[in-house]
DNA sequence: TCGCCGATGTTCT
DNA sequence: GAACATCGGCGAT
C-alpha cells in the first residue's frame, strides 16, 4: 500500500491545495478547477451518521477514492483525506480537459467542449469513472493526482452545490477568474 | 436565457 | 414512499 501523506491532512486544506493540480485517469488528464470539502463533523457529509457500507471508503485511508452513485445515474469522484477512521473527502466538481479529449468527447456524446468536465457527473463520465473505482488507491489502477500550488489570496469559497443540509458552510472552492466551473461561484 | 421536470438506484424513514 | 453532493431536454419568457 502506497503512503499518501500529502492527503492525510485537514480536508479543507487538501481541497484548496488541489486547485490547479492535475487529475489523470487511464490516459485522460485535466486541471482541477472546482472542488468541495466534506467532513463527518457536518451534516452535509455522507459520513455524518458514522461509517456504513455505502460510505465506508470515505473513512480512509487517505489518498484513496470514494466513488458513489448520485440520483441513480451519475458517478461522483472524491479523494479521501484525513487519517484513517475519520470520514472526510474532497469532491472533484470540474476540470479543464487537457489530455485524452477524443475519448472524453466520445464518452460524453460529443457535447460542447466547455461541458466536457464541468460538473461532477460530467467529469466522471468523461473520465470513465465507475463504481469499480470506489476504494481504489491513487497511483494504482491508472488514477493519479498531483496537488497544485495555488496562491491563497486567489482562492474563492462559496456554499456547496445541491445540498439541503450544511448549506451554510462555505466549503466549495475555486480560483479567482476560473473559467472551468460547473456554475458561477457568486 | 431561465426554470421546471423526469430519469434512475440506493438508502433512510 | 421520500430524499438524494445531477444532468439534459423542453417549454415559457
Amino acid at each position: 500500500m502506497i503512503a499518501h501523506r500529502e492527503f492525510e491532512s485537514d480536508v479543507v486544506l487538501v481541497a484548496k491545495s488541489l486547485l490547479g493540480g492535475r487529475l489523470a485517469v487511464r490516459g485522460c488528464e485535466g486541471r482541477i478547477s472546482e472542488v468541495e470539502a466534506y467532513h463527518q463533523s457536518e451534516p452535509g457529509c455522507h459520513g455524518y451518521r458514522g461509517i456504513t457500507p455505502s460510505c465506508e471508503a470515505m473513512f480512509g485511508p487517505a489518498g484513496r477514492l470514494y466513488v458513489y452513485r448520485c440520483y441513480g445515474i451519475h458517478m461522483m469522484l472524491n479523494i479521501v483525506c484525513e487519517p484513517e477512521g475519520i470520514g472526510a473527502a474532497v469532491l472533484i466538481r470540474s476540470l479543464e480537459p487537457l489530455l485524452g479529449l477524443g475519448v472524453m468527447r466520445e464518452r460524453r456524446g460529443h457535447v460542447d467542449d466547455s461541458l466536457l468536465c464541468a460538473g461532477p457527473g460530467r467529469l466522471a463520465q468523461a473520465l470513465g469513472i465507475s463504481s469499480a473505482d470506489n476504494g481504489a488507491c491513487l497511483g494504482a489502477g491508472g488514477i493519479s493526482v498531483i496537488l497544485g500550488a495555488p496562491d491563497p489570496s486567489q482562492i474563492l469559497s462559496a456554499p456547496r452545490v445541491g445540498l439541503s443540509r450544511g448549506v451554510d458552510l462555505p466549503m466549495r472552492f475555486a480560483l479567482k477568474g476560473e473559467e472551468w466551473l460547473s456554475r458561477p461561484m457568486g
